[in-house]
DNA sequence: AGAGAAACGGGGGGCCACCCCGCTTATGGG
DNA sequence: CCCATAAGCGGGGTGGCCCCCCGTTTCTCT
């Protein structure tokens, strides 16, 4: 299995290339953290000190680009997914794995937006993909210790967990907020 | 009580503005439908056959256009709330009415991104306003009959709502995944 | 009918995404 | 070490959007 799968060109990025490409991604990670997933290009290319055509040919999308800035914690998120299977009881586990990917797209804000999309198929290996199978083990588990309810995919979860960080994103204490939701949500409404 | 507590304006509007204004609405409510709620005003107003301008004086943000656009269905949505509240038992009434509240969401685009704003102070009665004193009246009777949980609250249900109807909003059966999702929060994703 | 006010809308400013194309610069063979 | 080559760059153009200013049109009341 090759250490990278996402760059199989055999010729091998030119410096100044790779440098312009980290100062973007770099640029866009704190922009978006102040203005959310909708923050300007134009304003990233500035602040990454690189002209907008050149952002625009190393990102050929905003989605593109989200996908770089949330890489490293997404993947983060599935190694946890990973420990979690060690857990005993697998529907905590995957409660618990849920509210670690809340709290996440909560904080960073626009994670949650990527974290839905299954659209765009030229972007290679994409963040939900990457979520997908992660967790997708957690919950395969949880099914076969008959924790969860039938109906419910990973896909399914992973959308409820984005739409909850989507709608609090604006709240003013939004992490408090998602996490009473997430609970709602997997708990239900109703009394047991 | 007055009939219409939205116009206390003495003078009463003149007939081509408010011809205009109906038009806008109208066409408004073609292209939400057609592009989702953040369609292009300046489309708006070419549909409508009127200058830019007077749309952005009959509406100063989009947020009020939206609030016109979607005011009826919300008020069919309050009155279903009333009906339901003569339902024996008051936890179905208040599950029937968020699967009712869900599928106005979806079918209508950028009807929940409405339904969750309780911002801006200057737009008095909105749509928020409105579905949640709805709402809150069978939440109160579902509680009283524990049939809630305790920390439940009618604007947490409604973000619920809101939240999916945008998740499931570029979903090619956008309605069925909606209704799906929803009945996994209300009855929670475990098992019982 | 005429005065006055209310409403209109063309057009401009500012911002943005996206792309074209002539120029710069890293790279690897000689 | 040098230079040919092509990968990469970025200024600036295009078209779209939101929002507002202000001269002009249209309604309304007397």
């Amino acid at each position: 299995m090759p250490k990278d799968a996402a760059t199989p060109p055999r010729r091998p990025m030119r410096a100044d290339a790779r440098r312009n490409l980290e100062r973007i991604v770099a640029a866009a990670g704190e922009l978006i953290a102040e203005h959310g997933a909708d923050a300007s290009l134009e304003e990233v290319a500035r602040r990454a000190g690189v002209g907008s055509a050149t952002l625009h040919r190393h990102f050929p999308s905003r989605q593109a680009l989200l996908e770089a800035v949330f890489k490293d914690r997404v993947e983060a998120l599935c190694a946890r997914a990973g420990d979690l299977l060690a857990e005993p009881d697998p529907g905590q586990a995957l409660s618990t794995w849920l509210r670690a990917v809340g709290a996440h797209a909560v904080a960073n804000r626009g994670l949650g937006t990527s974290l839905m999309r299954d659209a765009d198929p030229s972007l290679g290996e994409t963040c939900h993909d990457m979520i997908t199978s992660a967790g997708d083990a957690l919950l395969i588990r949880a099914r076969a210790a008959d924790a969860v309810r039938p109906e419910v995919t990973i896909t399914r979860l992973l959308k409820l967990v984005g739409a909850i960080a989507l709608a609090t994103e604006q709240d003013p204490d939004g992490a408090a907020e998602a996490e009473l939701l997430l609970a709602i949500a997997i708990d239900g409404v109703r009394t047991r």
